[in-house]
DNA sequence: AATTGGTTTGACCATATGGTCAGACCGCAA
DNA sequence: TTGCGGTCTGACCATATGGTCAAACCAATT
């Protein structure tokens, strides 16, 4: 169980690292943010480098923790598609996707050292290969589509930025079609590998 | 013009800041890189920022320069998919999406400062309305298309340690399957808006 | 009140890093 | 040969930063 002092400092640790990447992030500025002395971060975390591990453990601890959509057997595929995505992109918006990924391209043995402790990454690649055996689904390759509405899902919230330039959006009406984007895009997905 | 000290400057620049970000790159690395001492390369680039600055706006500047697809006016409109979705997908690959989107992350004001100062972000959104109006599409938003098919090209490749590890794929492996998947995902995207 | 164990911190250290400067180096024109 | 402009660097500086340590603090126990 963590103490009150430590789940401050995981807070303002989490939020630091986030944002300015491991590189970036200041020992000090997370001490002050936990409104405790930098001393008691060593206390408690040994070094910047194993306090960063706790967070970017707990960070793909979390990632997609979306499985109820595929377990729900009155759902059709359709449905599941449509629910997928729309939870997709809900969870990416909310969450630490660029982190992991601008923090894996920094040292790729953060996902290797993972998967040697055993944590594999919970995938949901074989919810795909099921799906893709439906009579109404054409041939298609699993982890193609595996990748792809991963991919539809998860770039958009990422490169928001660009996206907002490129459109000529403001940050409200790039939102306001994001809702829309979730929707549009699981009836092109499924418009695409139906039969 | 640069001379040859600029350009051998520029490209362990180029190497060191993408690889370790802004944060992570360090001066003494890129001289000892380059071949010259730490102080050449304040005479030739005032500081670490200005250097920096360089290398990202070039990055910016060599963003997607795949025109000639849709200026081809023999091309079908599935052949101009098929065609950009490879292209694209081989740009993003040797490409500096990653950089770009971490470090505008870092920092949103590199955009903004770069639209101030008169490049916009060249995008292709144009090409998508247009493309939108054929009679064998079926009504489509054409930016969510936009966004969509950008997602599809540039996430794989992002990503790509992630899922080669939820995959199981070998490096390897991965990139065979990125072959297919440039074509595949053509097909898919057809599909998806054909009438 | 005194002891004890866990918690917290001010002061400090070693090192790394961006940046500066005086002077060396070098090709070339006078 | 000399002088000059541009190029280049060893030595150095100021600061930031991760990390340490002895001492203070404090609640609970005796």
């Amino acid at each position: 169980m963590l103490t009150d002092t430590e789940k401050k400092i995981m807070n303002s640790a989490r939020a630091e690292f986030e944002q300015k990447g491991f590189n970036g992030a200041r020992l000090q500025a997370i001490a002050d943010a936990a409104g405790i002395s930098k001393p008691s971060l060593h206390y408690y975390f040994r070094s910047k480098e194993n306090l960063f591990q706790k967070i970017f453990d707990e960070a793909l601890d979390e990632y997609m923790p979306i499985v109820n959509t595929w377990k729900n057997d009155s759902l059709t595929w359709e449905q599941k598609i449509v629910s997928f995505t729309q939870e997709l992109v809900k969870y990416v918006q909310n969450g630490h996707m660029l982190f992991i990924i601008r923090e894996i391209n920094r040292n790729p043995d953060l996902l290797e050292d993972r998967i040697k402790k055993g944590k594999g990454t919970n995938s949901f690649v074989t919810y795909f290969e099921e799906m893709v055996q439906q009579d109404e689904i054409q041939q298609t390759d699993s982890r193609i589509l595996f990748i792809m509405v991963h991919s539809i899902c998860s770039f958009p919230v990422l490169n928001s930025q660009m996206f907002q330039k490129s459109l000529k959006l403001s940050e409200k009406k790039y939102n306001e079609l994001m809702e829309d984007y979730a929707k549009v895009v699981a009836d092109l997905i499924i418009n695409a590998i139906k039969k």
